[in-house]
DNA sequence: TCAATTTCTTGATTCAAATCATTGGGACCT
DNA sequence: AGGTCCCAATGATTTGAATCAAGAAATTGA
């Protein structure tokens, strides 16, 4: 059941067994549909999740109801809006699967507990932030300094299962193009061979 | 000597004197004149730095040679190019003082030998990377749903101190804009006052 | 204090991407 | 099969910001 979520955790830290069986007692399993939401905009974010199965997005919302996805997730990858999350603040983001997911649940008391009794919980997830701070900076510098194109060919080198997995129009919603864009800037790749 | 730091440690955890002490046995200090660097990309990131006084920024170099501003840092400030000194690889980014400043630095044998020796130390990176992981996704959801406009207002609230101390082309290159766009900008804020 | 540099503003032109609009191809229904 | 929906590709037009250019204002440094 939370073989994944587990042997994430044991990629960083080693745990015992009687470790394991402390965690696991403090997840939750769940199944969405697709096109279901795990979080809404304005509702309180009250679970990191993981990804046992399935593809998900996340997504915000500007001004003019326009939305932008901000990251896709699938399986072993973790999501959740985590300032909602840890300020107990209404979510800006909405998380929404893109198929039938299992997911793996762990509420704010259930981190807080695992935080505190399980030092490897702490020194794992201090290792997970800090990654996903540097993929996001990682993201930020390229949006900055790469051209559409290599932008294009990067993504699709970083992320091939992404590109199969998910309709075009939502990856250029997530480089911040237009559909059009992105179709003609695929054409223009793809010409140059 | 080292007040900034402990203080900032001090805000999310309380240290014993005994852990104070053996903190800033691990800590060294730097000053730099205006224009020096500290970090150049290529080189790597040896030191965590946090700011005791002065002003500096952080940049990227795209394709073409143009610099990008992707932060500034004041007093209380930490920075460095994370993934340079984890992984000990050349860093990406460059980081170079507007102001004469004085740093307190922790290098990387340090950085983990306190993460081991002391909970309490790992307990404040932990929060403190979660805090810079919220502020950096807040700022990349702003980039993409607010207008300009908005966004120059949201930085002049947010980070008045930079603005008095930093040149405007400087807050339109971390804004991902020309100069000239940003001063149109504030012209037209100030027209609808 | 005066020259030199840096910084900011304003205007004219160019350009890349958004928008608008149309077409064609699948996939999934009954 | 036929119809509806969704998605991708392509063309025409518009638009907002970059670029190019020049000059004014402010800092810096000898």
């Amino acid at each position: 059941m939370y073989e994944v979520f587990l042997s994430k955790i044991n990629e960083k830290v080693s745990l015992t067994r009687q470790e394991e069986a402390e965690i696991v007692a403090h997840l939750t399993h769940k199944t969405l549909r697709k096109r279901q939401f795990f979080l809404q905009e304005g509702d309180i974010c009250r679970y990191i999740a993981l990804v046992e199965k399935g593809a998900l997005r996340t997504y915000v919302t500007d001004m003019e109801g326009h939305e932008h996805i901000t990251a896709f997730a699938l399986e072993g990858w973790s999501l959740g809006d985590l300032c909602s999350f840890l300020r107990e603040e209404p979510a800006t983001q909405n998380i929404e699967a893109l198929e039938d997911c299992e997911l793996c649940l762990i509420s704010k008391p259930a981190y807080e507990t695992l935080l505190q009794k399980i030092p490897k919980y702490e020194t794992y997830n201090r290792i997970l932030i800090t990654e996903a701070y540097i993929a996001l900076q990682k993201r930020t510098r390229d949006m900055i300094s790469l051209s559409p194109d290599e932008q294009y060919k990067a993504f699709v080198n970083v992320y091939p299962n992404i590109v199969l997995r998910v309709p075009q129009h939502m990856i250029a919603s997530y480089m911040g193009l237009s559909p059009e864009t992105l179709s003609r800037i695929k054409s223009r790749i793809s010409q140059h061979k």
